[in-house]
DNA sequence: CGCCTATTTGACGCAAGTCAAGGGAGGTGG
DNA sequence: CCACCTCCCTTGACTTGCGTCAAATAGGCG
């Protein structure tokens, strides 16, 4: 039996940083900066937040006039079907913002809860406009940044109407680890996981039991060690061929692919 | 046993105008545009194209340099599982720019193919830029036609992820007629319907056979009429109910809401 | 130690998939 | 004008992946 670290990959984060130098280290990602690009986003007015877990931060109906950028933690978007079923239809990480659309659709569509707690930046939609109205580089880099999302949902809704439940398990993983090393969450052996069953279960369209049964499944072929706090991966390739796993739909940046580490974003490991 | 007539809806539909007017349309159901924005809208270059059933217009993988609008038709976003099995992601239709997000992405995540014999029209990225650059609104709009998408996409998730195989069909319907209205393809009673239940199946993520069953169910409820060529509303607010139907994830404006005729988009009309 | 939350296991049922065959409608060509 | 083909819809029989229910175990933490 493998037997998961007790330290967690947290501990080794960088220390915060402010909102605004995190929208530009995202925006880098893609493409350099100007002086005065740069400036006019450290000078957006942030407001920082902390929240505890399992906090809705907003509600489906609401008409926010500040988006916000993740800092620390991990969030879920909630959507409610009228039984009351619960689904998460995408995570975010630090450096994500997942409310971004409600810049220019004035009514969420969904509600944005804290699945750990949470370092929240709130900037009003009117700084944001002025900026992007100002710089259409800042603007595109934004737009982009709202289409990935779509992506990674484009994927989402394929692997949920299409890959059975050990392949969706195992396609989510592999997911979830490239996002959270970007996010400065993971590193050539794994990723936080800050998730019970049950939050998998709500983001995979599965069941709380089966998915412990999946998980045990893969356990058992040795792909992956995991627990509530993290996710460790024993075997990258076997683990991205059972998950039918190809991050094309992640429309990463070389930058970011180097990040990752030459393209195999981790290496095989086993632990002790 | 109802009986649909056999004149189709598309006879009745406003002829051609250039594509760039429809962009000007679609935008002006959200906000007027100012004399510059619409000439510079209306001087953007566009390549008419005419498609036949069944083509892929633009294949994953591909980079694209231009976007296209659908001016004609219907087009379906598809992506494919490693196995081979396809899933229609999304559909667009006339006024739709289903390849926008190819302006900041330039890899494509998705083949686009069209469901009907199509009109569409070309535009160059670049000369989209262009316009964004000048006319930040413009940007903001186009943006939010992004958006919109985006959370057709979430509501999408969440059906195939909790809804029950009927309950998830009248939603599919319930939305499609509702955006079938504003393209214009539909009327009080119903809308076209170009669709086998083949390519039904594959935009729900149920078999061909399961959505044949669920489909006679809804006829013999007496909550629909539908065949390959259109599909009429016999009760909409019971359609509305079985389908768990809130359109507020469209989010439709006043405009578009009048359009759809005052709340209540299709009154209940029995067919003969 | 006891409470609360998360994971695990087993038994059972059902919604939806698969396989297979038949029927209808429209198109085409001899 | 009939024969044949193709595409789509329909139906039935059978299978199965996953959900539900329920109870037991394990792991923090005050």
């Amino acid at each position: 039996m493998v037997i998961l670290m007790p330290r967690k990959l947290s501990g080794r984060a960088a220390p915060h940083s402010s909102a605004s130098q995190h929208i530009v280290d995202k925006i880098e990602t893609v493409a350099p900066l100007s002086r005065s690009e740069k400036t006019a986003i450290l000078a957006l007015p942030v407001a920082l937040k902390d929240f505890r877990r399992g906090v809705t931060v907003v509600r489906e109906g609401d008409h926010p006039t500040q988006s916000f950028a993740v800092l620390e933690g991990v969030t879920g978007m909630i959507k409610f079907t009228g039984a009351g079923d619960r689904h998460i239809v995408i995570f975010h990480f630090a450096r994500d913002i997942p409310d971004l659309q409600s810049l220019h659709l004035d009514r969420l569509d969904v509600s944005i809860e804290t699945i750990t707690s949470c370092t929240l930046g709130f900037i009003p939609h009117a700084a944001i406009r002025e900026v992007c109205t100002d710089f259409p580089r800042i603007a595109a880099m934004l737009w982009r940044a709202t289409l990935v999302d779509a992506a990674v949902l484009r994927e989402c809704v394929l692997s949920i109407a299409r890959r059975p439940a050990l392949m969706r398990v195992a396609h989510f993983l592999c997911e979830f680890v490239v996002r959270m090393k970007l996010a400065g969450r993971g590193d050539a052996a794994g990723c936080d996981l800050p998730l019970t069953q049950t939050e998998l279960a709500d983001g995979l369209g599965l069941s709380q039991v089966h998915v412990n049964r999946i998980v045990q499944s893969l356990r058992k072929r040795g792909l992956i060690a995991l627990n509530r706090d993290q996710f460790i991966v024993n075997d990258w390739n076997e683990l991205k061929t059972v998950g039918d796993f190809d991050p094309g739909y992640l429309h990463l940046t070389p930058r970011q692919r180097n990040l990752l580490g030459d393209g195999a974003p981790l290496q095989y490991r086993p632990l002790k």
